[in-house]
DNA sequence: ACGAGCACCTGTGTGC
DNA sequence: TGCACACAGGTGCTCG
């Protein structure tokens, strides 16, 4: 579900509140969730230690924890970590972990396919999608230069290009649409097609839709929350996502909708020409 | 090396 | 109303 900027809203919160709290209990309701030691392992490894920070890298979101280990979180399409002051736990909550003073940090996942890791330093191997992701955008290391140094030479569609985190850690399929309608590119031209100016364009409005879901609280399509449960307020302002069959906001031609690389992708055929040049 | 297709899941919306 | 089907903020696998 979320991306990069509904990571980081739920990242902010949760360092805010969990730092130097003790986990006293954990209760894994769904078992297979736990990707990365055995449950049980999982279990003895954060029984008892204490939360030192709260840190995101791409769509991954962990706590850092006593002697070097951290629980690592993937959220995937459904998933939410909410915290509570109350100790509030639904039903529906798929693992929960209760704090020495009664607050509790529930995750929840309709769809489960959400996973979830606790790393010793030394395991770093583990999580090799971790080790190989791209620069994120907002980053110093997402340039211009950088973005036109992986474009070269690609023959994937520039969509499927900007959602893989081995390339760019942290964009998805919304935020994709909407850089790709700021940038004026269309979904499926090539990645090596795209001349300097329109890399330029490009990378620019990365970083724009990026900043700008972070700073309206995330995009809340149907399931995400933060991490005090509430929806975001970036989906009032998506120019093509989910807007099939609407005008568009620059020039009133109507929004379509293709496939590309399996995802649905959402844009404005006069916006955004296939042989724009 | 890369893309297509599918698998993993549940819930919701659509159309008949 | 009910049923079948398509589709959903993601990723990782197999296969050609």
């Amino acid at each position: 579900m979320p991306e990069m900027p509904e990571v980081e809203i739920i990242k902010r919160y949760l360092d805010d509140k969990l730092v130097g709290k003790n986990i006293k209990d954990i209760c894994i309701k769904l078992d297979r969730l736990i990707k990365y030691p055995s449950p049980s392992k999982f279990e003895r490894r954060v029984k008892g230690k204490t939360i030192s920070a709260v840190i995101r890298k791409g769509k991954y979101i962990w706590l850092e924890i006593d002697k070097g280990y951290k629980v690592i979180f993937h959220l995937r399409m459904t998933g939410a970590l909410v915290y509570s002051s109350e100790g509030e736990v639904l039903d529906s909550a798929r693992i929960v972990f209760s704090f020495n003073d009664s607050s509790v940090l529930c995750y929840y996942d309709t769809r489960t396919l959400g996973a979830v890791y606790c790393i010793a330093t030394e395991e770093t191997g583990v999580i090799s999608a971790l080790g190989n992701m791209g620069a994120e955008p907002l980053s110093k290391e997402f340039s211009p230069k950088y973005l036109a140094n992986i474009l070269a030479g690609k023959s994937t569609k520039i969509k499927t290009f900007i959602i893989k985190q081995e390339y760019i850690g942290g964009v998805g399929n919304i935020y994709a649409d909407e850089a790709l309608f700021l940038a004026n590119i269309h979904p499926l031209r090539s990645a090596s097609s795209l001349n300097s100016k329109e890399i330029k364009k490009l990378h620019k409005a990365i970083n724009k839709v990026i900043s700008e879901g972070i700073k309206d609280g995330g995009t809340t399509f149907r399931d995400y929350r933060n991490g005090a449960g509430e929806k975001g307020r970036h989906q009032e302002k998506l120019n093509v996502y989910a807007r099939k069959g609407m005008p568009c906001t620059v020039c009133n031609t109507v929004i379509e909708k293709i496939t590309v690389g399996g995802r649905g992708s959402h844009y404005c055929p006069r916006c955004q020409r296939i042989n724009d040049k």
